[in-house]
Parts: structure tokens; sequence; C-alpha cells
DNA sequence: AGTATTTTAGCACGATCGTTCGGTCAGTCA
DNA sequence: TGACTGACCGAACGATCGTGCTAAAATACT
């Protein structure tokens, strides 16, 4: 492993952190420079153009959202534990990792009128993050754990917007009732795709 | 109605729909003046900061929202009427007024990190609106259309992540059957809630 | 040890940012 | 008619933006 891998690790991790918190546009590399203590040159001859920064933070998002929430789901037995474990362990992510909000809400949202690269390649992460969930669900169907003729699409669809609407109420609203709604909203959605 | 207002209101409308396009904090004040083809400096003394003007441009928003949306479904019958007309009046709002996103969500994510008055500003309008849906719902238990004991503060919280999941899904990832997995789980929170 | 390669810093560039200032021009009112 | 007001412009400010260039420092390799 060579000094320039783990330097970038740095300030991939701040960038990161960054992002969550101010979204990826106003991710600024002389600012970034600042909080990992180097020139903004240095810096950025790792990337070599704002683009590239923000899609490897963009896949460093990705890379933490697989290690912490997909891979630990995916040792849990399959079916509805499996799905249970994806929404704990996302919530613990966004609570332990996120020093601010959802970078990839944040991104989505700021980029779906900017079209390029950066969109193009957010885009794909998500599709791959919601496609997570469908298999999810699927795998929970094949264990006859959910109806056999429900749409699967569909059932991704509302746990992809119970989340969403979760962390909008929890961060933003500051609801304190947000929890408790989410479970319920997600058992809700469990309960009537059973057999 | 002096000169200045109609200036006023034409500045506004074209910050309105930029920020709908690129977001609130991405609103540049001589990218605007170019768009509306005056001098940056005359533009910036109708606000007298950029916070002003950000806030100004969320006012209009939900100016824009209360007339296209809410007031219209008002006029309708109490009860699930209005509530299905909140939805169809929002949904054509955001198609045909909207050039890009939604300016309400876009500012949320932005600035739910960044304390302060636009941020306050921010969470108002959005209180009031989720406020609204509320009281739709309440409506609706008053005509005895909606169970008398379900939590309406739980359905608003549906209704309202509905409404967002649609929207991402419609918008970014341009999916195909976002408009009728968003009608079947509308439909779906109203018969589970209803007597 | 000395050489080759990578990593970092320094400096500068053109552009744009929000903001201020001085001034012009039209309209209002005494 | 003359004073005053408000809308608007052009120029400029200090700061920061992303992005190059060159050279020094650090590291890896022989």
């Amino acid at each position: 492993m060579s000094k320039g891998l783990t330097t970038k690790d740095i300030i991939l991790k701040s960038a990161f952190e960054l992002t969550s918190k101010f979204g990826l546009e106003s991710l600024s590399i002389g600012e970034l420079a600042k909080t990992v203590g180097m020139s903004k040159s240095g810096l950025f001859s790792h990337f070599k153009s704002k683009e590239k920064l923000q899609m490897m933070v963009m896949d460093y998002a990705a890379q933490s959202f697989v290690d912490k929430v997909v891979r630990p789901a995916i040792e849990k037995e399959r079916g509805i534990p499996r799905i249970r474990a994806l929404m704990d362990n996302w919530k613990s992510w966004s609570s332990s990792y996120l020093p601010g909000g959802c970078p990839f809400l944040s991104a989505i949202v700021e980029f779906d009128d900017r079209p390029g690269k950066v969109r193009d390649h957010i885009l794909n992460h998500q599709s791959t993050m919601i496609d997570t969930f469908e298999r999810a669900v699927k795998v929970a169907q094949e264990e006859k754990q959910l109806g056999p003729s429900l749409n699967t699409e569909h059932i991704a669809y509302e746990i992809y917007s119970n989340m969403i609407g979760f962390h909008i109420y929890n961060r933003l609203l500051k609801n304190k009732a947000a929890e408790d709604m989410f479970e319920k909203t997600f058992q809700t959605i469990l309960e009537r795709s059973s057999v």
C-alpha cells in the first residue's frame, strides 16, 4: 500500500463528511484542503478535476454503505430478518457515520438537473441501492415469507420512500415521532405483503 | 402598484425557476441578473443580501404552492376528495410550474446542516405544508370518512413520504412505474385508514 | 548510495462570488 | 421650477473558485 493511497483515503473521508453536511456541489477543493491540512494543488493532483473528485466521493459513500449496511445484512438469515437488518443497519449508519444528511439524497437532489458524468454516476449508485432492497424482498418471497404475487419493485419503492421520509422528518424537522412512524410504516408494509 | 414591485416579481419568478433546477445555494446573483437582463447591482438593490433573496424565493415558492395546490383543493368538498385534490394539484404543480425539482425538497436537503435564518425560514414553510396535509386528514376524519382513532400525524407522514419517493423515482430515476406506484401507495394509505 | 518516481507545495491564471459605492435618469410633489 | 425619491447601471473591492505550471521534498528501487 503506497503512501498516496492512504492520503487519498484521508482526503476522501473528509470529503465524504463535508458532502454529508453541505452537499456535493458546495464541496470545494480549497476548503477540503484546509480541513485535511494540505495545499490546494497538492490535493488537487490526486484527482484531476472536480468532477472526478465528486465521483470518487460517491464511490466512497457507496463503499461505506455496502460495508456498514448491506454486507452485515447479507450475513443474516434470508427473508424478513435480512430486510429488518437492512433497515437497522441503515439507521445506525446514518446516525454513526454521517455527520450530516444522507450524501446520496443530497447528490440526487442537487444533480437531477445537471446532466453529465457526475449525474450518471450518482444515478448508477442509487439504482444499485434500490436494487439491493428489491432483491432482499425477492428473497423473502422465495422463502415464502412474503406473498408470491406481490410487486417487488413496488415494495422496494415503499421501503425507500419510508426511509427518505424518516430521514427528512428526523433530521430537518427534528420530529420526535419520526422513528416511531418509520417503524410503524415499515411494519405495515411487511404485514400487508405477507402470505 | 409601483414599477419596483413588478420588477421584483420578475426577478423572483426567474429565481424560483433557477432554484427549482439548481438549488438555493447555487442560485447566484450574477447569473440571475443575466437571465432577467439587468445589472448585478441593480438586481441586488432589491434584496440587500443573498440571505434575503433566498428567503424571498422560498416565500415565492410557498405562495405558488398555496395558489396552485392548496387553495384549489380547499374549494373541493371536505374529506377524501380534498386529499385527492391535494395530490392531483401537487402533481400538476410540479410538472407544469417547476422546470426542475421541488424547491422545498432541495432547500431542505441543502440547508439542514446550515443553521441560520434561511434554514429556519425553510423549516417554517415545510412545517406549514405538512400541517396542511394533516389538517386535510383531520377533516376527513371529522367527516367520518377515515377512522376516528387513527394517528393523523402518521397519515400525513405517509402521504409526505409517498410524495417525496415519487418525486425522486419520477425525476431522477425516470422510473416509468413511478406514478403508478405513487397512486397505489396512496390508495393503500386511504383504504387502511378508512372506517 | 544514488537514481528514478511519486507526492506535495508555491504561485499564478482567469472567472466568478457577494457586496459596496458613486452616479444617472425618470417620476413625484411642493 | 426645483428638491427629493427610487430604480438602475458600471466599476471596483477582496475573496474564493477550479485548474494549470514548476520545483522541492519525500519515497521507492537498484
